[in-house]
RNA sequence: GCACCCGUAGCUCAGCUGGAUAGAGUGUUGGAUUCCGAUUCCAAAGGUCACAGGUUCGAAUCCUGUCGGGUGCGCCA
């Protein structure tokens, strides 16, 4: 992981000791040249028995130095025992060499993070680097259903994730208010104005949106523009119900993320890439033909079973087969106009030229198929220099009490994100989202996710956080004047923290630098909801172990610089808590309800 | 037919980009418990990591093939 800082990383940290020991006093001189150290890692060990870091850097460098793994590892000890932070070394099973950490220099570490207060955690992975995460982008035809939900609690937690490391974020929604659908959704909104003016408009035909939300809008054109619009011919009041109804929908669809705390920083309408005669479009086809990817060609029939309008014709074709594509790809039809993807070109390339070195895509696994032809047109376009990324995320299955909810876009009988979300809460419903890797399909169960127990993560990490000043509150009780200040709690904490359950604690709150950072690189946020559930785990653990053995209370009425010592330590689990949970997009409670 | 995702404890899933005796939760079994805020705590049993090869010091992880499940394929958006 190269342009890693030690933002209080200690994994990081001690590779960096162990590389320089591993240069400066393992290696002889003539063997310093094509020694591969990248492969040298420092991590937590598998068992906590085994100590608080583990490397593999014998097992790595054994064939290069000749020695068979333990032997080198038990050159490497003694080097590694001059270190005044490390306590113990050991050599185990095939190579490893594990680490034991001075109760001092944890000391130091959790005084460390009491001072970073807030903003331990805090990575420069990203070293600044411009990401635009793009997300939901829901056709604006109707309110957002279940469906949509996972996508976008995965992709607002990963740019929360990537800001927190270091990555400068951009939260991005494309609206797809151009082509077919939305001609059908303005003529379906027609129809509900005509029926605000008092016709009888029956059944709605086949073929448009029955949905009632167009009702409302229906209503909203009537007081605006009385009974105008039915004059006109439908060129004329196309542009006007569009225009209208886009901005009724997207306000309906802002509304409904926004109870899943959820907010974009750019809306980025597919229309105006079609506006002024669609020259920026022309201009992204233009550049790419520049480029050397375009041509006018036929395509090879399609495989499997032969559309039956199947017609075979030249048309203007991307060469996307030569940037790793299976087939190439239309960009004008044969009518002349341009087709969704060659919007999507242009759309990349605004986004290349605001900036962004790093795009991610956040689809549903239904749009798997177009995976490789985005990350072909990013080659294209970028030059090979921007990275692309798809996340697609597996569908979710809905259950009620363990039997399948029945959906049905026809009858209009689905469920909308809003209905969950109202049902549920928008933490649970978030935790949920993002408690599975986001390749896996998921199961939805409202009654396990409403559940107040144990057994569900997201108020089991909660309530880790509420116990937390929970702990305050009663101390506040204990000792009325109590010095809760930063510099106070650190100083006390780095002086008598010394318990092993507490400092086990300590190395489970130093692991979170290491997550932030490796969860940001794979772009993965499920594994800080999965750590949180650890931290959380240890917590509860420890306050239970208080319950018997009351000397591990952390208020001790009797010791007053031992409760503020320990309090340090609280108020670093909670920190920890708080900041992972901000980054699920779930709130960090005072209290349980 | 082709592409992509996925097969890990009875069930639901992790497994930190190749490391040690593969881990949680739930369920099962056996104990403890009126406790600084929860229907609590501790322990045990439970595995051919779908299957077969390959790569190397070392594979659940990477490569190839097979089987099984899911998603998608067009001048749609």
């Amino acid at each position: 992981m190269a342009g890693r800082t030690n933002t209080m990383n200690l994994f990081a940290e001690f590779e960096t000791r162990i590389k320089a020991i591993l240069t400066d006093k393992v290696l002889p001189e003539d063997k310093r040249e094509g020694a591969d150290l990248s492969r040298v890692v420092v991590e937590p060990p598998r068992d906590a028995a085994h100590g608080d870091l583990a490397t593999n850097a014998a097992m790595v460098l054994s064939k290069h130095m000749g020695m068979s793994p333990r032997a080198l590892a038990d050159a490497i000890l003694p080097h590694l025992s001059a270190d005044a932070d490390i306590a113990e070394v050991a050599v185990a099973g095939p190579g490893f060499i594990n680490i034991r950490l001075s109760a001092a220099y944890w000391q130091r570490f959790l005084g460390g993070v009491i001072r970073l207060e807030g903003s331990y955690g805090q990575s420069e992975l990203g070293a600044g680097r411009k990401v635009n995460v793009e997300y939901v982008s829901a056709n604006p035809t109707g309110p957002m259903h279940v469906g949509h939900c996972r996508g976008a609690v995965v992709g607002d937690a990963l740019a929360n994730l990537m800001k927190v490391a270091g990555y400068d974020v951009v939260k991005e929604y494309y609206i797809n208010d151009a082509g077919s659908q939305i001609d059908v959704l303005a003529k379906s909104t027609f129809l509900r104005y005509r029926q605000a003016l008092g016709e009888n408009i029956g059944e709605i035909p086949e073929g448009l949106y029955p949905g009632d939300y167009l009702v409302p809008v229906g209503e909203a054109l009537k007081a605006e523009f009385g009974s105008k619009l039915r004059g006109m011919t439908e060129a004329e009041w196309m542009p006007i119900i569009k225009d209208k109804t886009i901005a009724a929908m997207m306000v309906m669809i802002r509304e409904d993320l926004a109870a899943l705390n959820v907010h974009h920083d750019v809306f980025y309408s597919e229309r105006s890439l079609h506006a002024d005669n669609g020259r920026p479009i022309l201009e992204a086809i233009n550049d790419l033909t520049y480029k050397g990817h375009v041509y006018k060609g036929k395509l090879p029939p399609p495989k499997g079973q032969l559309p039956e309008d199947w017609e075979d014709r030249e048309q203007t074709l991307f060469r996307s087969t030569e940037v790793g594509d299976d087939i190439d790809r239309p960009l004008i039809k044969s009518d002349g106009s341009y087709t969704y993807f060659a919007a999507d070109v242009a759309y990349f390339k605004d986004k290349y030229d605001r900036g962004f070195t790093d795009m991610i895509y956040v689809l549903g696994a239904d749009h798997g198929g177009y995976v490789k032809r985005l990350e072909a047109l990013a080659r294209a376009v970028s030059e090979g220099k921007a990275k692309l990324t798809v996340l697609l995320c597996q569908l979710v299955k809905l259950y009620r009490e363990g039997e399948p909810v029945k959906m049905s876009k026809r009858s209009g009988n689905f469920v909308t994100l809003r209905d969950v979300v109202d049902e549920v809460g928008a933490d649970p419903v978030r935790f949920m989202m993002i408690y599975r890797k986001n390749s896996e399909p998921l199961d939805f169960d409202f009654a396990k996710v409403t559940e107040h127990s144990k057994d569900n993560p997201v108020f089991y990490v909660q309530y880790a956080h509420a116990r937390c000043s929970s702990v305050f509150r009663q101390a506040a009780e204990a000792f009325p004047d109590l010095d809760v200040t930063t510099a106070n709690l650190a100083g006390l904490a780095e002086k008598l923290i010394s318990d092993p359950n507490e400092l086990q604690l300590v190395a489970k709150v130093a692991e979170y630098p290491r997550v932030i950072e490796s969860a940001a690189a794979a772009m993965e946020p499920h594994r800080i909801a999965y750590y949180l559930y650890d931290l959380a785990s240890l917590f509860h653990s420890h306050w239970n172990k208080g319950k018997e053995n009351p000397d591990l209370r952390f208020v001790n009425d009797k010791d007053r610089e031992l409760s503020v010592a320990r309090l340090g330590l609280v108020r670093a689990v909670a920190a920890v808590l708080k900041s992972g949970l901000s980054i699920t997009g779930t709130s960090a409670p005072e209290e349980m309800r």
